[in-house]
DNA sequence: CACCTGACTTTACGTAGTAAGTCTAGGATG
DNA sequence: CATCCTAGACTTACTACGTAAAGTCAGGTG
């Protein structure tokens, strides 16, 4: 490796970004510390992504925000298995709508769970990525065939979204660490205490809620007062 | 105001903290800026804060997260008109399970959306504040009121949270700024193009969604499949 | 009056992002 | 072949940040 080709790209850089931020949580995430990681100063960087450290962090983003790329690559947590399904699956076969929902719901929280430390990133950035336009189209074309009217079609995906998004943050969440002086679950918590012993198991109280929420979307409406 | 009594406290850091984060965003937020603010040095801070910034950022969390106090003082937008209700309400009557929900959804959605460059903070703190189990509280009365079984009331509180936090970050990723090479409208995505004339009032979609929700929460279960 | 304590200040250090400059290899040009 | 150019990688240097540690000082207490 010559002196001034080590072989930088910016797939090659997120993905090492990637691996510091599951590791290490995002905070860790230094110039310096990714150059060392790819065998590289700091400042080479900069010519990937020349507007800095703000432009890698879209470019995490965009990367996490599209399940067919953060679900394949950098997670090398078991070995490869040898796949059931060969190659790439020659004919989909066209689902229902609802279950097509319901696979890209899955796949985009999964997606978001395993890189759950880059999800401050994602806050204040504009979903304007192709993935995020795929995925758009994906929900509008769903509801459309469930036979939503056109003009409730963008409030029942962005409903959609909200719901998947939130979730990963709640379970982010409730399993973060401790506060310093947690709040005591006393008698001022009464309905709290009597359930707390019900443990829960997030997979599946996502996909009840999940259910829940296409249900109520696809389902007649009911006028409700303005609060 | 003699030289060792700049009449700091937690709650007034806090909200000047907070003033910073909505007025130039939470990466603007340094210790020396909000000692400025208050007309102290940096580390008078640490005295009330000895953990640093990070408690700092928790005690923030906690602030936001109580939408009786985020939506009451900082925000001095518009002049304090005369409230019709002259003080606290004598006897607030009970309300119906589904309006005290509904109620919990907006005050804590529009306590978040005042705030929103504070988001990043909540992402990986647990909710384990007074204000935090005072929701969960309401929630899970208000769930048993409707006649969830119980062990299914902790999967719909989890999911009611998950849609309001889901909505706010819709809503404010959807107003960020641009990325810097935004992706294109074009063929590829039919569907969009064809309902992208209508315009989003996110507050409509809010309860809109928020109604699907609650509805498909309460309504008699269907089972589906693993996916 | 001496002393203490709590509230803020001063000084200083290590690390961060990154602007600006330097260096090297390899191709283009004569 | 000698020279120059250029893109990419590296170095230096600057500013700003969080915060440890020590200092200062008013007011209360004995």
């Amino acid at each position: 490796m010559s002196r001034n080709n080590a072989g930088l790209s910016r797939e090659r850089i997120v993905a090492e970004a990637l691996r510091i931020i599951d590791g290490m949580g995002l905070r860790s995430l230094t110039m310096r510390r990714l150059g060392d990681a790819l065998n590289v100063e700091a400042m080479a960087i900069y010519h990937h992504f020349p507007l800095g450290k703000e432009q890698l962090y879209s470019a995490i983003v965009e990367y996490i925000s599209d399940p067919a790329r953060a679900l394949a690559s950098p997670a090398a947590e078991t070995a490869p298995e040898d796949e059931a399904t060969p190659e790439t699956d020659p004919e989909p076969e066209p689902r229902p709508w609802d279950q097509r929902l319901r696979d890209w719901a899955c796949d985009y929280r999964a997606a978001l769970l395993r890189h759950s430390g880059a999800l401050p990133l994602m806050i204040h950035r504009r979903p304007d990525t192709v993935a995020a336009l795929r995925a758009t189209e994906l929900h509008y074309a769903a509801f459309t065939e469930a036979g939503l009217p056109p003009e409730e079609v963008p409030g029942a995906a962005a409903a959609l979204t909200s719901y998947v998004l939130g979730a990963v943050i709640h379970q982010v969440r409730s399993e973060g660490l401790p506060s310093s002086d947690p709040a005591v679950l006393d008698g001022r918590f009464p309905t709290v205490m009597a359930l707390s012993s019900i443990d829960v198991d997030h997979d599946r109280v996502f996909r009840t809620g999940l259910d829940a929420l296409l249900a109520g979307l696809t389902a007649p409406r009911v006028q409700h007062g303005e609060r």
